[in-house]
DNA sequence: CCCAAACCGA
């Protein structure tokens, strides 16, 4: 005879999975024999048992089905669904799992209900089953749920947000009048994740005019978009209406407020929100760590990273991936290495985000060999991982290495991306590859549909200037469908100071002043093409001309790494204690190196 | 039912 007792005496926490199917089909069994005798369910037994016999959903709602009570029925199953759809739950396809027991739930003729619905779809959203979610949405528009329950239509516009459909979501979200806060803050969060932060704030704003009030969510997404807009006014808005409507601060609205200062590239007020923040986690200081290094203060970000340990908080991904995005930048090849060290201390693999940023950090600190050892060992590669390498090499002058790893992209399956065309066309212009970089070039639009972009055509004419084919470099610019900016016209003077065109340069100048008249490089190289045709009245005229008009000058800046100190030396700067043996050094080696171009002419 | 942050560039 079964008894409570039987199952209460069975391991209370077995999830599916861990058990064999056979035990789990023998206590379906044992539940199926209780039920057909009492046609009631053995007393106490924990939700847990049954979702741990998902592997049966059918003939557990087949069971469930012998039930006196209807209503229990319906609510077993429920909960069954909710903790199938729950992030505690949810490895190996087990939110599908939730989908199979709804189909399972109308076989056997129940009604699922507005409890149901929400949950499955959840599960939907969260394996990016848009086709299951749409049967789902059927049944929601069948039954009229999707009218009239808001939870229904707030997850099924989840649903269509994670599958990236902005219109579907907007749909749902037009379609009745029934909105609350959470169905416009999941739309502004749509258009965030889809890259419309324009629409989003806009949302926002139409939300404010129907009187919502928004939470601490809807502030943390309209957040961001402040972010990717990178509009500090509209930011220092949205700061105020957190601060006017009583929205609470807490750890997630500091940091999408540091993060949101930072991209708008007001560091100080972020620092202020950060530390005057009452409770701070990991992500306060990724966001600005990686604040820091997104806008260049890289010494700044590192900086905060060694307070970061100071203060005993664990990095994660986030933290390294910001630390090495520093070190390459620095070109700190020792604390790259360090935190290498870390990652092979503390996980298995170094994949993905880590991994690409391994390869930089390696390629940009000079160890081209330790970059590609990391690419190699690499279980997955995604185009960044390649391109990363590819602009590596290309710095290095491998071109062969560099086209090699291109080359190899279509076979893994790889669509190269516009920065992966970047480090090719750099790659062909640094070994003069004049042909095989114009046939990249129009690789861009006619194999790989991608649109060449301003950056391109300065690559081309780089690649064109230096291999002294000034008269198609400016046909190439004439063809450009969009206006050349200031890189464009900066190859094209470069190629004629290694030329020696002084006319043609002279009309460069002009066109580059226009675009960037605030910064002194036209003016440079313009003086240098005139040093180098003997003309040095128009090379002095130039130079005075440029000390009047009081420009931004390009900071010429490198740093070095000795013994774990960084060296950073600035153009005619002495803040070296051995700055005068250092010129010394640095006359002589100019020297030898004009000694020997001389000898090769 | 809705919460933030990261890797490739001339």
């Amino acid at each position: 005879m079964l008894t409570c007792k039987t199952y209460l005496n069975s391991r209370p926490f077995c999830f599916a999975g861990g058990i064999p199917i056979s035990e789990d089909l023998r206590k379906l069994r044992q539940l199926h024999a209780f039920v057909l005798k009492t046609r009631a369910l053995p007393l106490f037994l924990p939700t847990h048992q049954l979702v741990s016999s998902s592997h049966n959903l059918g003939y557990l709602c087949f069971v469930l089905n012998h039930l006196e009570n209807q209503d229990l029925c319906l609510h077993l199953c429920n909960a069954i669904v909710r903790s199938l759809s729950s992030n505690s739950f949810n490895d190996n396809g087990t939110p599908l799992r939730a989908v199979v027991l709804f189909r399972e739930m109308l076989r056997n003729g129940f009604c699922p209900d507005n409890y149901t619905v929400p949950y499955v779809l959840k599960a939907c959203a969260q394996s990016q089953a848009l086709r299951e979610g749409v049967q789902v949405q059927a049944y929601a528009v069948k039954t009229g749920l999707v009218y009239s329950n808001v939870y229904v239509k707030n997850t099924l516009m989840r649903l269509y947000a994670v599958c990236g459909s902005v219109s579907s979501a907007r749909n749902v979200f037009d379609e009745s009048s029934q909105r609350d806060l959470v169905s416009w803050t999941t739309l502004i969060q749509c258009y965030v994740k889809m890259g419309f932060p324009r629409e989003a704030v806009l949302t926002f704003f139409a939300m404010c005019d129907a009187k919502l009030k928004a939470d601490e969510m809807t502030a943390v997404i309209v957040l961001s978009a402040c972010s990717k807009l990178g509009d500090l006014k509209l930011g220092r808005k949205i700061h105020d209406y957190i601060f006017d409507n009583g929205v609470t601060f807490d750890v997630f609205v500091g940091n999408a407020l540091v993060d949101m200062y930072l991209k708008c590239g007001d560091d100080d007020s972020a620092r202020k929100i950060f530390d005057e923040m009452p409770v701070r986690n990991v992500v306060s200081w990724n966001s600005l760590i990686s604040g820091l290094a997104h806008q260049g203060e890289f010494k700044d970000a590192l900086d905060m990273f060694r307070k970061m340990q100071s203060v005993s908080v664990e990095p994660d991904d986030f933290t390294l991936v910001g630390v090495l995005n520093s070190c390459a930048n620095l070109g700190l090849l020792e604390l790259g290495k360090w935190v290498h060290a870390y990652i092979d201390r503390n996980r298995v693999e170094a994949d993905g985000f880590i991994g690409n940023a391994l390869v930089d950090m390696y390629a940009k600190c000079g160890s081209i060999d330790q970059a590609f050892s990391v690419f190699q060992s690499m279980k997955r590669r995604d185009v960044y991982s390649y391109t990363a390498i590819i602009v590596g090499f290309a710095m290095h002058g491998e071109a062969k290495r560099a086209l090699d790893i291109f080359a190899e992209m279509p076979q893994m399956g790889i669509k190269p991306d516009e920065v992966t065309f970047i480090g090719v066309l750099t790659a062909c212009s640094h070994a003069g590859l004049v042909v095989e970089g114009k046939k990249y070039f129009e690789d861009i639009s006619y194999v790989y549909n991608l649109r060449p972009q301003t950056e391109h055509y300065g690559c081309m004419v780089d690649l064109l200037g230096r291999a002294g084919q000034i008269e198609e470099a400016q046909e190439l610019i004439g063809n450009m469908p969009m206006e050349p900016d200031a890189y464009v016209w900066g190859a094209l003077l470069g190629a004629c100071r290694i030329h020696g065109h002084v006319e043609l340069g002279e009309d460069v100048m002009k066109k580059l002043l226009k675009v960037e008249p605030e910064r002194d490089g036209a003016y440079v190289l313009m003086s240098n093409i005139y040093s180098s045709a003997n003309k040095w009245r128009d090379a002095v005229k130039l130079r005075k001309e440029m000390k009047e008009k009081n420009m931004k000058k390009t900071p010429g800046c490198s740093l070095i790494e000795l013994d774990g100190i960084v060296y950073e030396f600035r153009k005619g700067g002495k803040s070296h204690p051995r700055s005068n043996e250092i010129y010394k050094l640095l006359e002589q080696i100019t020297s030898h190196i004009k000694n020997c171009q001389n000898f090769a002419h």
